[in-house]
DNA sequence: AGCCGTATGAAACAGTTGTTTGAACCTCGT
DNA sequence: ACGAGGTTCAAACAACTGTTTCATACGGCT
């Protein structure tokens, strides 16, 4: 009755009064984010949820105002892990190659990591291709940090003193695109049987990806420097 | 009445008796795409779909069994459009880089094309991220080809016999998810706000991965030859 | 104890969904 | 003309969805 005015059900357990309260609430997150990772914002039903949470299927309402509430809510907490888990800032000190390099296996074990929330990357992966009214969130909550590490790391390695310049915005591009495979395109690759063998370690993808990248940054950067002598390309 | 035997009225418009039935299906299997690539398959309604084709809501169910025989349809059109507007081979006798180099141009083409169906990569992405029981087909019949394509090339650039080597594989997913950024990622970029420019044709950006790419294939392989006479890396 | 605000529970509501129905409607060949 | 086959139509059906309701249980505070 006094939830007509909205008694703030909506974000973080602030005050946690009974630990049950707590309980509910966080069972309810974690099992809405696997649900909603696993079948989409749509085609997840706050019944599924809650069954899997084990509680009443009027709780979604009450803690979270409605299921969109409980998404967003599922989204942050997904954001936390992965910053608090993964984050993507190298120790200080650390030179632009070592900070690439460290971007890459970081932002590999968000999209492969089975770490406590194993279905973040996979909800992020949904909100991308099929954007909610949270994407905003996410992007600048997340995204845009990550990405301004990253940009700052390659335009170190191109001798570029802006981050914001063409190139180096492709090359960022890139070096995500390589990522982001394994996690957008994972069952393709089970099925087209190129999927990365038992053997090789998510280190050892991030590896690859930050020798192919820093590789390709390196040469590119030497034809450039050559084509300002010498003829072009191709 | 008839149609309890289910009178074949699952693919092609194999016969098109009158211009009309022919037209029925296919503004229902167009119409399908766009809705379906821009909702999902399952956010995507019958209605809404009929009411852009302008046609009756038992279509569907008349002319494709029901939605996932639509949804199939609409793929498998989607599907032949991109291999004819934008085939992956190049014409024979093109080098290794200039087999690469056609190859992400046809993906691109793909990924950002304003062609015939405008709406075949973001289909194309909602069934690789969220996969139903038609991503086996669309691996099978488009995917699979492709990726042969570009893996020989791959192959040739990298002076190995065989397409299946984990390096082969590793460079062609890279090369893969670069492009895959601009389709899977792009309202992401959007409020990024690192979006290619205005200026940048899709031709640009298609440019810049195959230069990326062929920098990266050619640097590795001379520090890989560069490894067994020298130190390792990093 | 006795109240009160918070939390949970079972049931129902209202709206939307994919699908079906049976009649009407053409377009033929005969 | 006429019946037949394929096609379209408006309407209804049954299932499922997010959300609400109201009653009940719990826990601390006076």
């Amino acid at each position: 009755m006094v939830r007509v005015a909205k008694p703030i059900p909506t974000l973080s357990p602030r005050s946690e009064r009974t630990p049950d309260e707590a309980g509910t609430r966080l069972r309810l997150v974690e099992a809405a984010g696997e649900v909603f990772a696993d079948r989409g914002f749509r085609d997840a039903t706050v019944r599924e949820i809650c069954a899997a949470a084990g509680v009443n299927l009027a709780s979604v309402n009450y803690h979270f105002g409605d299921k969109q509430g409980l998404y967003l809510a599922s989204l942050r907490y997904s954001m936390a892990a992965a910053r608090d888990l993964h984050p993507v800032e190298a120790p200080a000190g650390t030179d632009a190659r070592g900070r690439l390099r460290h971007f890459v296996h970081a932002l590999m074990r968000r999209m492969l990591g089975e770490g406590r929330p194993a279905w973040h990357a996979r909800l992020m992966a949904r909100e991308m291709v099929d954007p909610t009214d949270a994407l905003g969130t996410v992007v600048d909550e997340m995204i845009r940090p990550a990405f301004g590490t990253l940009s700052k790391a390659v335009a170190d390695l191109m001798g570029e003193r802006s981050t914001r310049s063409e190139r180096v915005k492709l090359a960022c591009h890139g070096v995500i695109g390589q990522c982001m495979v394994y996690r957008h395109c994972m069952p393709v690759l089970r099925l087209l049987g190129t999927q990365p063998s038992s053997g090789t370690t998510t280190a050892d993808l991030a590896d690859h990806i930050a020798d192919f990248s820093l590789a390709a940054i390196e040469g590119m950067s030497r034809r450039g420097a050559a084509a300002l002598h010498g003829g072009r390309r191709r």
